[in-house]
DNA sequence: GGCTGTTACGCTTCGCGTAATCATG
DNA sequence: CATGATTACGCGAAGCGTAACAGCC
């Protein structure tokens, strides 16, 4: 059995099980591609991908046991060369943090522009998605750290470090009726058309579990990804915006007022989350330091270890 | 990077930095491994080994932290293969179990002799230590199963399942003082010498928390490893033995009498532990049914499901 | 017929084995 | 001087690239 080979897999997999596409990201020939994949199926006596003729077009049943595998060696060798980069005194690396969209405009500016003047050989990558994606990538290995929100911290795989708590608040246009109101009940919110964060409401999220609880149906009429999207719907006055209090700025926001709601949802904590056997370079430990300060590298590194055995 | 460069250094590591005894074990000449850990060393630039002149003597900081995924890489190749057996309908197969001697010889016998009816093809190794030794045999992949108490359940790596309670019976001469009283108290105890596991009272065991919190100091005058060394001195006078009620047989065991004292100690729980990540065959999952009747291949995949996410 | 994967073939490289050399205790 | 690691060298295999061929939409 070959590294090149579980490789192949690998950006086959990735790619959408073309070999031409995998061929091209190994900076290889499409046969020799073919041929790889050929002998490891060969060699471990059978079929990894299904094919249409000589399409693949999907992972066989023993396929996905052996993807796993390989993706998990391929996240290994990666974390080998980061080990030999740390080592080697070099400066040079890359540093991928995925993040929802709220912690990508708001928080991590700040954090990102010290980041990188003190470290302006890393590259710095900035993945972008919902709670449950950020916490994939970390899991796979695409991303070092992820930063998000509640759903991070439910795997077993990834060591998380509570960040800092928020709530939630509404944003509407300065004329809109409920601007008046001192304080908002619940009751009174789900008369209103909602517009809020796409994924608040898939799965078992606080928000619609808040709902529900209290037997009220939200009007939700409009969902997306993120607040300044929201926010422009706001200002169209297409609904009032629910989203998260540090994704409001007076300043920037202008003709939009905010109301708090904190005391109609519990608080939220925000993570920091990375796989727990991972070699983390020191430039990682110091991201994560400039971030949240009361975590240096020796904190870090003591949480880990005493989570390691119970 | 090529696998076998890994291997190599995996092998040498595992051989005590002997490049020969390496090569031998890879079935490959000393001059190849010593090249290919050269050309790994020099692709990654840095030293993974300590060198004395030529000698290697141990692992450079580095090294140890690269060694470590590459201890990971070698077990997923080793899954990889195991998955190709499965599904080219193998009966051929290598289960090897790690668990104390206790386990191995009061509980295991009927269990290993029903497997090895049912697959004959399937070579059954057992491995024995102490229980942090059996934890760290499954969390290296060097075992698919561990059979222990208490420790193997700590660990973050492992996937365990409570197979049964037990708690502790005395063993003495049948002519002991002891065995004419009713009741044995713990500070009764703590007055006899006492004969039992060497790793009972390493660590923050049950029973030497029993005996501290009551303020007493047992007097441990000899600890062996299992249960019928323990008996042996028991019977040449030498001490009470303090060991598992299974490891006691009226039969076996003429000469001897046992006094339970389960009242003195809470009862301990037997684990098996298998590494979350791994890929189990199917007579892997049978095992674990005919060790424990409750547990069966769907039930069992089943808890796993259910703790990955919590 | 355009796209994509496989087969064919030749070149180059790389791994490995043997033998010789070197360092160390 | 004996053990164990490195260097030297030659053979054979394996990976890769180009080119030609074969199945689908």
């Amino acid at each position: 059995m070959k590294l090149q080979q579980l490789r192949c897999i690998h950006e086959v997999v990735k790619n959408g099980f073309s070999i031409s596409k995998a061929a091209e990201a190994l900076h290889t020939s499409q046969p020799g591609v073919s041929k790889q994949i050929q002998l490891l199926e060969e060699e471990v006596g059978l079929h990894i991908f299904i094919r249409h003729g000589k399409r693949l077009v999907g992972l066989s049943e023993p396929g996905q046991h052996v993807y796993q595998r390989i993706n998990e060696v391929i996240r290994e060798i990666k974390s080998i060369k980061q080990v030999s980069e740390e080592f080697s005194q070099s400066s040079l690396g890359v540093l991928t943090i995925a993040t929802t969209h709220t912690q990508a405009r708001y928080k991590l500016p700040s954090v990102v522009q010290a980041f990188m003047s003190k470290y302006p050989d890393v590259k710095l990558n900035i993945h972008q998605g919902n709670p449950t994606q950020v916490t994939d990538q970390v899991v796979k290995g695409e991303a070092d750290i992820g930063i998000a929100t509640e759903s991070i911290s439910h795997n077993d795989k990834l060591f998380c470090l509570p960040c800092y708590t928020w709530n939630r608040c509404l944003v509407m246009p300065a004329k809109h009726p409920l601007a008046k109101e001192k304080t908002v009940t619940l009751a009174k919110l789900a008369t209103y058309p909602i517009i809020t964060y796409d994924y608040a409401f898939t799965g078992s999220t606080i928000v619609s579990k808040v709902f529900h609880d209290a037997g009220l149906t939200p009007n939700i009429v409009l969902t997306a990804i993120d607040a300044d999207v929201i926010k422009t719907y706001v200002n169209l006055g297409l609904g009032i915006g629910l989203i998260a209090q540090m994704a409001y700025d007076s300043k920037r926001d202008q003709g939009l007022v905010s109301i708090d709601v904190s005391h109609l949802f519990p608080t939220s904590t925000t993570y920091l989350g990375i796989r727990r056997d991972v070699f983390l370079r020191g430039f990682m430990y110091d991201f994560i330091e400039m971030f949240i300060p009361e975590y240096p590298k020796q904190v870090v590194k003591k949480l880990m270890l005493e989570q390691e055995n119970i």
